[in-house]
DNA sequence: ATATTTTAATAGGGATCACTATTTTAATGG
DNA sequence: CCATTAAAATAGTGATCCCTATTAAAATAT
């Protein structure tokens, strides 16, 4: 017998290291140990599965991470935490490298649209996050009132997506973090000194 | 007859849509109005064919955008034409959203290793041109000798993974600009006003 | 015009794709 | 112990994957 939870993870990190067209039912079913019928007879098809895996790691990421950035530290002090947890994300050693959803199904088959459109649902939730803890930071004085909110978490949006391809390609995490230094720079009324080096 | 350098366009149009997992001979073959034996003793593969694509495309974009890198602008100045002429490229109207090679092959079956590496390397080949225009940009005295050059290339090169990403998801040309201004008050020893709104 | 070479099209090979109908096994109930 | 239900495995669906052997057509040569 199977359990739902421990398919659910197995099948994640299939399709987080393979990607949603790169990843068979044939593997799934592998990997999980069971038959084709168990797959459709639990999950309904592969895109179900792929929707249902993507919804198990992410609840199980977004506690710690929603609670960095719905604490009550400084915006500018959250936010760094916040990418920081990313980078260890996209760079854990027994797990694939960059993150599951930020730069999945970007080009894909046309019989893929659907799948695609779910995770580009994911992403923009994502950064809708990032710009109602900025909205929020505006609120209570911590941001100017001018301030473009929507394209400053899309900025970060930005950078996260960009440690993910780099995760991918090798980068490791010291890496992605010097990356996030820099961009923390670009904080607004952050002063920087001249060189960018973080050293 | 097949005109070679038409039938690499088409098929570099095709592979940049729906990525190379998702684009199958048969839908090529179909593009360029020949039969799969032509494919195959004109371009040899799929993977050989999509290499060919890729640097069939990239020679095109590449003698703008090197360029605009190797001019004697101010490091600043071509940095910045550098990355709007990207965005522009990641959402011509009459051409698939994003870049061909930024978010391309991240997560890939078993079988398409080779494929990912080739992806990987040109990726990286790009960062180390924008190094290599920093470095420049030290020793001519534009920028502090500290400077991080490695960092803060790969810091832009995460935004137009980022910029690529986004246009995928449908992100338009404005967007990704406004995104990229906030990108460029990172730049080391920049002063910014206190509001990160660019209007 | 016939023979020869070159080029293109058809047809198909073996494997795998997502997915199921059917059978077999196992568990439960009387 | 047998009948009935529930679970799991086998086997196989038609379609499509990348790629080629073979046949048909066209171009060139004698």
């Amino acid at each position: 017998m199977l359990d739902r939870d421990v398919g659910l993870d197995i099948s994640a990190r299939l399709f987080w290291e393979r990607g949603y067209e790169g990843t068979s039912t044939a593997d799934l079913t592998k990997a999980m140990g069971i038959n084709p019928p168990t797959l459709y007879s639990t999950f309904g098809s592969k895109e179900e599965l792929y929707r249902q895996a993507l919804d198990f790691s992410i609840a199980r990421e977004n506690s710690r991470r929603s609670k960095i950035l719905q604490s009550n530290l400084p915006v500018y002090e959250a936010l760094s935490l916040y990418l920081y947890d990313i980078a260890d994300g996209d760079t854990q050693p027994d797990k694939p490298p960059g993150c599951m959803v930020s730069t999945a199904v970007l080009q894909h088959a046309e019989e893929n649209v659907s799948v695609a459109r779910m995770t580009a649902a994911l992403r923009e939730a994502s950064m809708q996050t990032l710009k109602a803890r900025f909205d929020r930071a505006v609120v209570e004085g911590e941001l100017p009132v001018q301030t473009d909110t929507d394209t400053l978490a899309r900025f970060y949006g930005a950078i996260i997506q960009g440690m993910s391809a780099q995760a991918c390609d090798g980068a490791c995490n010291v890496r992605l973090k010097r990356l996030i230094d820099i961009a923390l720079t670009a904080w607004p009324g952050k002063l920087r000194s001249s060189t960018g080096n973080s050293d």
